[in-house]
DNA sequence: CGATGGCCTACTATTAGGCCATCGGTGCAATAGT
């Protein structure tokens, strides 16, 4: 069977998306691919088709629980029978059976801490593996050096298992990250499909707001204004919930909160009433959105400005996945990054702490004050690490925890420029992905866009007749 | 770092203002206790 054939009758569709058909072509033939495909474009299909063109197993890294149970449902309803998941949701005796008998699974999927456990790569030696996928690949490069370092050990496992043909697979990733992906993963010869990160249908809207309090009269005049469903991210948790009390207390009652701290229940419920439109405005951090594949989001507002631009274009690129028009709004007050500062530092253990530990020799536990999950982790990965090289502990860990701030600052600072610059918006974005941008109508704030176009549709008809000049014209420059 | 909230003070009624404390993102796996 031809992969156009097993397209249509394992899937039932009759052509394939842009960068579907290359990336699986490339793995076809025995290449391992890095593919940046578009969001939208149905990144599963680049695995699923080849594992049934493949004998053996199909092992997928996937870096959310959500994710990999989306997917195993997906393929369940499919027929497929043969699909686990491998992470803390089964029991002790469901896991150990399910290892003992893991050649009868087709796909397997699993997080890269579960990739990290003994008995857990004892049973994957033991398996034929067709093909390693890594999905969502950025994280590796966005999480793997400080808040999920087993991200950075995917490349180890991956020798172990006998380096098997590997395929990576992200929206968003620049030439840096994608070298990371590869230096990672430990993959010298690959082939890449990258497709452009531009979203022609996303209108890019900056605007300059003078204190921080304006933000919540604007945010309340762009969601009464505005098409719906939209997402409206913040930085923290606290504004995301005090902004969905906001907007029910003037009207917008279909809206709600979402973020980390939230139990498990919430948030899938949260997420399922959006996606069923039952919801139509979500204030969120940025644990919202990687899984949520919903079409018609109309609007991404940003309350605050996002730590870096990858992250951001991540977050407008929710929007209008669809192909029809959507509009982003960057909410932005001068300040905005201090935030971002803040939660960077304290995301390390500070000087004293990682003197207790290297120089104290005191458990990480011991430490005081008392270091955070993610300060403790970090320590350990890095002595781990600091040990295997015969290194000095006290100087890798100093010195990676200097490096990454001084990264991240350099990240806050270009999203910084890239706000207060006078160019456009589109243009400058895609030349950090060394992209030509090409004229476009609705491009961005800086060439011109006209929001009545995202207005919402029942009040369409009003608008062209009855908007006056003055409503017009506040729509347009709201400071006036 | 900086925004916010609670508390106290001033001084006689309600409210304005100063001061200090607090808090701040992303998730896996495993554990303990209901």
């Amino acid at each position: 069977m031809t992969i156009d054939e097993h397209l249509y009758q394992t899937f039932g569709f009759s052509s394939f998306r842009p960068g579907q058909r290359e990336t699986i072509e490339s793995l076809l033939g025995g290449r391992h691919t890095l593919s940046m495909l578009p969001t939208g474009t149905g990144k599963s299909l680049c695995y699923q088709l080849p594992a049934y063109m493949l004998s053996g197993s199909v092992v997928v890294v996937s870096p959310l629980l959500s994710l990999m149970q989306d997917q195993v449902e997906q393929l369940k309803m499919k027929g497929e029978k043969r699909v686990i998941a491998l992470n803390s949701f089964l029991q002790y005796k469901e896991k150990n059976a399910a290892l003992l008998r893991l050649d009868r699974y087709k796909f397997i999927f699993l997080s890269p801490e579960m990739l990290q456990m003994p008995n857990v790569m004892q049973a994957l030696r033991g398996l034929s593996i067709a093909l390693f996928v890594v999905d969502e690949a950025h994280c590796i490069s966005q999480w793997g050096y400080d808040f999920r370092p087993d991200y950075s050990l995917l490349g180890k496992a991956r020798t172990q298992l006998g380096s098997p043909l590997t395929l990576a697979l992200t929206a968003t990733a620049n030439q840096k990250v994608r070298a990371d992906i590869r230096e990672k993963l430990r993959l010298t010869d690959v082939e890449e499909w990258v497709f452009s990160v531009n979203r022609p249908n996303i209108a890019v809207n900056i605007e300059m707001v003078e204190e921080p309090l304006q933000k919540r009269v604007r945010l309340l005049e762009w969601v009464q204004f505005l098409q719906a469903p939209g997402i409206v991210y913040f930085s923290g948790r606290k504004s995301a919930e005090e902004a969905a009390a906001y907007l029910k207390q003037h009207g917008i009652n279909r809206s709600a909160f979402y973020h980390g701290g939230m139990d498990a229940g919430d948030r899938l419920l949260i997420q399922h009433q959006f996606l069923n439109g039952e919801i139509d405005i979500v204030c969120a951090t940025s644990a919202f959105g990687m899984g949520i594949n919903k079409e018609n989001v109309r609007f991404v507002i940003h309350y605050h400005m996002p730590a870096q631009i990858e992250a951001y274009l991540q977050e407008i690129g929710r929007a209008g996945r669809d192909g029809k028009p959507a509009i982003s709004v960057l909410l932005y007050v001068p300040g905005d990054e201090k935030l971002h500062e803040f939660i960077a530092e304290s995301e390390f253990p500070d000087e004293g702490q990682i003197r207790q530990v290297t120089e104290y020799g005191l458990h990480p536990r011991d430490v005081q004050p008392p270091l955070s999950e993610t300060q403790l982790r970090f320590l350990v990965h890095y002595a781990k690490t600091a040990d295997e090289q015969g290194q000095s502990r006290s100087e890798l860990i100093r010195d990676v925890r200097r490096k990454l701030l001084e990264k991240k600052a350099v990240k806050r600072v270009e999203m910084k420029h890239w706000v207060e610059s006078k160019d456009c918006r589109r243009a400058a974005y895609m030349q950090m992905f060394h992209e030509k941008a090409s004229e476009q109508l609705q491009c961005c704030d800086r060439c011109g866009l006209d929001p009545v176009l995202y207005k919402m549709k029942d009040r369409m008809e009003t608008a062209e007749k009855g908007m006056d000049w003055r409503e017009r014209l506040n729509i347009l420059l709201p400071e006036f």
